[in-house]
DNA sequence: GGACAATACATCGATGACGATGTACCGAAT
DNA sequence: ATTCGGTACATCGTCATCGATGTATTGTCC
């Protein structure tokens, strides 16, 4: 698997990812999806309480994506008489909606291992995936993009570190990713390290 | 101002941040240009080395994004006939651009409080508000934001903690989370009290 | 018994981001 | 002499997301 070398605009053009673009809240639906049959109005709580601090979920962006999945043959849906409100369409994972469910958290696209947001979904539903081995696998993968040196802030090709920026505000970005990534890498290697016992 | 509780969908409908949405990306081509005046070529390999390394910036987004700008009278081009290859447009801000980053630096929509790729950013231009305690101001929506009680994963409406989770990848999710937002709460209140002396 | 909040789903138009693709120009290597 | 890679900008169609708005039902409080 090729990194990106940071400065090295030229090669942005043709972007890894396969195709697959988006779609962070597709595979929460799945992930939601593949424990239990949930209604919409459910979904949403479960979507909001996971990712809702950081980006809450419209409306308008559950309902589309769940006509999408649906389309595509990844889930049902049963209409049941509403016990409580307006009547519900409860979902659940057709045997398409889970292949493609661990699919997808095989073999994420790049930008779900490079994006903190979306790597934590991955991370949150991960467990779907059998196994082990190819949990492992996915770990490595992020584990490998953690290992390559990189800033935010450059002196021409030469990553900046903290202690070398004058500006405060900067300094505590790098501060705060530094302690991320630490904490994130001893986690990646104990884990993956338990996962091949 | 309101913070959402987390499990409370009713809450989502009417969102906070007042107009102002996406838009990280002119923050960026705005906070680059706010130093120097930059051609396109050049300040798409400084947003790629600010942010590409966790969500890569397309050509096709940022010369769109320009011609925004540009449209809205925030930045102005000067077409320089090419030295080393095609013609480049110079861009160096307008007077008005200058005051639109410092209004987008000072009153941030919340998206930019709560989501970490596009609060770095804000921080990486944030000493262009050249008043001190509004920069003070701005980091302090953040540490509410991270007082605030949160997590990923709920038993009801309880906040679940790392240790009461047997899913490893999920208790990775907590772990992780907590080291950052430990980093970052020194740091906030480091800085905000260097701040206000 | 009427107002009101919560539940539950839907549609619509606007917009930002994207991948694909095209068009130049330049210098260096082959 | 020509190919190739880097520089520099542009357009196009697609799609996910968004805010606004609409609709209907049920339970609860006064």
């Amino acid at each position: 698997m090729t990194m990106y070398r940071i400065t090295d605009v030229s090669k942005v053009r043709c972007t890894p990812w396969v195709g697959e673009n988006a779609g962070m809240l597709e595979l929460a639906i799945l992930g939601f999806l593949y424990d239990a049959p949930l209604h919409g109005y459910e979904l949403r709580k479960r979507i909001t309480a996971l990712t809702g601090h950081v980006r809450p979920v419209a409306e308008s962006t559950l309902y589309p994506a769940i006509k999408r999945l649906e389309k595509a043959g990844l889930l049902a849906r049963a209409t049941e008489p509403g016990s409580v409100a307006a009547p519900r369409h409860v979902l659940r994972l057709t045997e398409e909606g889970g292949k493609d469910l661990r699919r997808r958290l095989a073999e994420p696209p790049q930008r779900d291992i490079t994006d903190e947001n979306r790597w934590f979904t991955v991370l949150a539903f991960l467990r779907h995936l059998d196994d082990r081995a190819a949990q492992a696998a996915v770990l490595r993968r992020r584990l490998a993009f953690l290992e390559e040196p990189a800033s935010f802030f450059y002196d021409g090709d030469r990553p900046l570190r903290a202690e070398e920026l004058d500006d405060p505000f900067r300094r505590g970005v790098l501060t705060i990713a530094r302690a991320t990534t630490r904490a994130e890498l001893t986690w990646l290697r104990e884990t993956i390290g338990s996962l091949g016992a």
